[in-house]
DNA sequence: TACTTTAGCTAACGACTGTTAGGAACTGCA
DNA sequence: TGCAGTTCCTAACAGTCGTTAGCTAAAGTA
């Protein structure tokens, strides 16, 4: 007896997905929580989703998409390895601001999926961190980056990036391309005096 | 029936627990999981152990402890801000590296603790931040270090230094002096040519 | 108006959850 | 030798897990 219509329940579902597996982890959330925040029955989701693996794998595939729409166009423009790297962290940090939820989920749970789900989502990600391996290899290659241990330097990048998702919040004062700009400046320049 | 005397059964269940912890997760990890990687019943960890959450909790704590006896000897040392920057880097990372399972642990799952342990951990948490920031500051205010913005600088060398427990294996190749050095550089000196 | 589709429901499945009760077999100490 | 303590066991508790079957009622379509 639905009583008033809601236009997509599916995409309803994965936006209260997002927010609870954020807050308490994909493990820990249970269907009956996540129906409860619906306000349905747990049996009532299998009619607009297949699995719980399923709503994980959609956001974590979607948030992957929304990462390579943010770089594919830093790659393809004619900048300088120095301003690529600008705009790829700025873009890196658009995506994980607008996406605040789903973001967490993307970077923290999706270790719960499972066979081939689990082996597309590391084959992707390996393809996106090594897009921008190319960025600072080309950067040291015409001189713009010194010789770095991209084995330290790549992860490093990556987490510095990845904690806005933690401490950052929609509501609060910060700016998503302030705090780009920040974390660009401190990779390029360092902490050291005299920018 | 114990056919064969542990010597220290809680420590070995708090072991195997880091381990298990590290890898499926604290949720996702069952009490049936750890007693059957310890070749016993489940039931037979309550000898030992008050309860899940317990095992976690004094995973925590140990890796708190640490931590902080690896940072303060750096802050009671008479070196300049740089050089206990590079010295905390260098601890923290040591750490990390000393404790590959139980770091991740202490980074990953400690927010599955609850009531007064997670206020306790939180509260431990901010402090060691805090003597970072400590050393960031003191940097700034005789000139060692430029001005920057600390809400972002301060996550970013955490986490800069945190995904070190990602990545590094202890049976891989890399030092984790070598690591924490090239952290500090990077920190320190940027990407930018010139060091 | 008749039929299909959609979106919810209740009830239940088998498995698993952390944990406890109570007992048995062993060790070490008096 | 006998008692206490330790360490494990089996059995079970009450609850939760993801998921399915089968049904009902409303909405959309012809």
């Amino acid at each position: 007896m639905p009583e008033i219509l809601i236009p997509d329940r599916k995409a309803q579902i994965k936006q209260v997905a997002q927010n609870l597996f954020r807050e308490k982890g994909y493990a820990a959330t249970g269907m009956r929580d996540l129906a409860r925040a619906l306000g349905i029955e747990a049996a009532s989701i299998y009619s607009h989703v297949d699995s719980k693996e399923a709503i994980l794998r959609e956001i974590c595939f979607r948030m992957a998409d929304e990462f390579f729409a943010a770089l594919s166009p830093v790659l393809a423009s004619n900048d300088g390895p120095k301003e690529q790297l600008r705009k790829a962290i700025q873009g890196h940090v658009g995506v994980i601001w607008r996406n605040y939820d789903a973001a967490a989920v993307f970077l923290h749970e999706w270790r719960f999926l499972e066979g081939e789900n689990l082996a597309a989502f590391k084959a992707m990600r390996r393809d996106y961190e090594q897009q921008f391996r190319s960025i600072i290899e080309a950067g040291m290659a015409v001189g713009a980056f010194r010789p770095v241990d991209l084995k330290v330097v790549l992860p490093t990048l990556f987490s510095s990036m990845n904690w806005t998702f933690e401490y950052l919040r929609p509501d609060a004062g910060q700016e998503p391309e302030a705090v780009g700009q920040e974390i660009f400046e401190l990779f390029f320049w360092g902490i050291k005096v005299g920018l």
